[in-house]
DNA sequence: CTGAAAGCGCTTACAG
DNA sequence: CTGAAAGCGCTTACAG
């Protein structure tokens, strides 16, 4: 290509990459040359010398949930503006395969990481950034170095239960999908701030959280019905449900009918995230809207700030949640 | 780590790429070296000799089409066995993002790339496969050379049109996502064979299509719902409907009710694709099932044959589809 | 069975 | 403003 063009690679080197100094003459042939070759830099040279590889690997558990899949969406449309192009990868839940993908920044493979779910304990997390930018969406970390967008859940939550509670209810169960409930100072953690938000709305109409209705690892639809179905045989029943998820909260709508339960004036379902079919579900789904598009864009923007070294402070990005009522609550 | 392992770097890339010859004894020392120092092979390195990346390219038209995003999944899921890694590409419906996929077979950023749709003409896609491998993917693409996984729609299309008529239905209105219809020889086309089994099943029972319940463009949730607007106008209104996707077909159902149109008694609704929530809707649908992890299995597992040279003659598979009943037919 | 050397396509000091 | 040369981390003839 140099050849054609009548210049030397270094020359061609300094027109693909913006460098100041060309004088228009060669830089035209340059382009001349490159149009006529149908040329198109390789990628791995550029990376192998340390250069950008204008890539950003953005990883998820898993894209068949809609919430992955359209936050995916939202940040791939913002980074193909910034010229970025972006990689894919699935967790699938395993560690290692977190790992792999920040193995990406080592190897230049990719030049920031978008975490949009945490996998690995965040020491070791850490050793990574200097290999290359890391941003997290929709999990908290507790790190002044690293940037991070989330939805305010302890709001969302908190409006949530006072939404449910406008309604007359009092007995409101709770669904998570960890394991065990966590409590930590506001503002630390995902989960806690949900449960926060939950109980703080209970404690100002002086309700209380009968731990007999707290569900665990709720999940999916089965999950949801499966939690359907307990409630269905407890002698104290409560009237309303906080799913954490629209999945768990469908499996709950699909089975009431079968077991005679009224929605809403038995059990109000609450659902979290509003997936595009939420609304044409048997019992259209009330539900707390995350603000997947803007999360998307937001986070892409900030890393890719990152990486072009605008390094101010890392910046720590809050976004409202809102309810949508519809007929389930 | 050549330097730490006790031999030439030239050793090191025989162990790592399971050349025969080489000794038990210094392979060892490679593999506690590269185990100590924790080292993996750059890829982009491996890339400019031409090596495999051990990647496979995804093409769809985005990944918050569920269809796609659950085809990718049974994608990523085989080649993960097999030990290769996965680029997912969004094409967005455009040409040009194409053609950027089909180029990272000629910079050796992919050994292979499966299309899950059609941007291009075949003409220009034809001309990548020197640079390699590419295997087609729901889509009916007429050269030998390039194997090929598709949902038998003629059949599945048929047997569809079969169940409205065996539930008495006669005045059956049909949807494409193409701006017209097309015909040709039956195992051409897509849209064609579809079309043709749904028009061999009417033939078999005297019945004729009228082409006034023709609808086009037919993608989304609001077309289904725009169609239905149109079919409550019509004089002559169809007794069933088939949408030739969920997505229309939850647009239909979702506004029955306040058109006043009963489901399935005024307007039979058939869906296509069997996606994860069709049976929690208001009407669950009754839908023709894609076998989508069978057909990304398959299309991963034959154009990874083809990379590794199997050089049989291309496939070309036909998988069944599958009538679901339930309420809304 | 093993190693020294060339080369893949780039970018970046260095020198002019 | 421009170019010759070194080097990024690999693999692959070639020679032994």
């Amino acid at each position: 290509m140099a050849q054609l063009a009548g210049v030397s690679v270094t020359t061609v080197s300094r027109v693909i990459n913006d460098y100041p100094h060309v004088s228009k003459a060669k830089k035209d042939k340059v382009f001349w040359a490159m149009d006529k070759l149908g040329y198109v830099p390789m990628q791995a040279a550029r990376q192998m010398r340390g250069s950008g590889s204008q890539t950003i690997g953005v990883v998820v558990p898993e894209i068949i949930n809609p919430f992955f899949s359209y936050l995916i969406n939202a940040i791939e449309r913002t980074v193909d503006k910034l010229h970025y192009k972006t990689l894919i990868i699935q967790t699938f839940g395993r560690k290692q395969n977190e790992l792999t993908a920040l193995d990406y920044l080592k190897r230049h493979q990719v030049d920031g990481i978008i975490l949009c779910a945490l996998e690995n304990d965040w020491d070791i997390i850490k050793g990574y950034q200097k290999y290359g930018q890391i941003a997290v969406c929709n999990e908290y970390v507790d790190e002044d170095t690293i940037p991070m967008v989330i939805g305010d859940q302890f709001n969302g939550l908190r409006q949530g239960t006072e939404y449910l509670i406008s309604k007359g209810k009092t007995k409101i169960a709770y669904c998570t999908g960890r394991d065990s409930l966590l409590l930590q100072q506001r503002g630390k953690n995902f989960d806690s701030d949900r449960y926060l938000g939950f109980t703080t709305a209970l404690q100002a109409h002086d309700l209380s959280f009968n731990p007999a209705w707290l569900f665990t690892n709720a999940h999916s639809i089965e999950d949801g019905q499966a939690i359907l179905k307990q409630l269905s045989q407890m002698a104290q029943k409560p009237d309303a449900i906080i799913t954490g998820s629209d999945e768990v909260a469908t499996g709950i709508v699909s089975l009431a009918k079968s077991l005679n339960i009224q929605i809403p004036q038995d059990l109000s379902v609450l659902g979290v995230d509003d997936q595009p079919l939420a609304k044409f579900l048997s019992y259209p789904l009330t539900t707390i809207r995350q603000p997947i598009t803007q999360m998307g864009q937001q986070v892409a923007e900030v890393l890719i700030d990152n990486i072009k070294g605008t390094t101010e402070p890392a910046q720590k990005i809050k976004l409202d949640l809102q309810i949508v009522p519809r007929e389930s609550a």
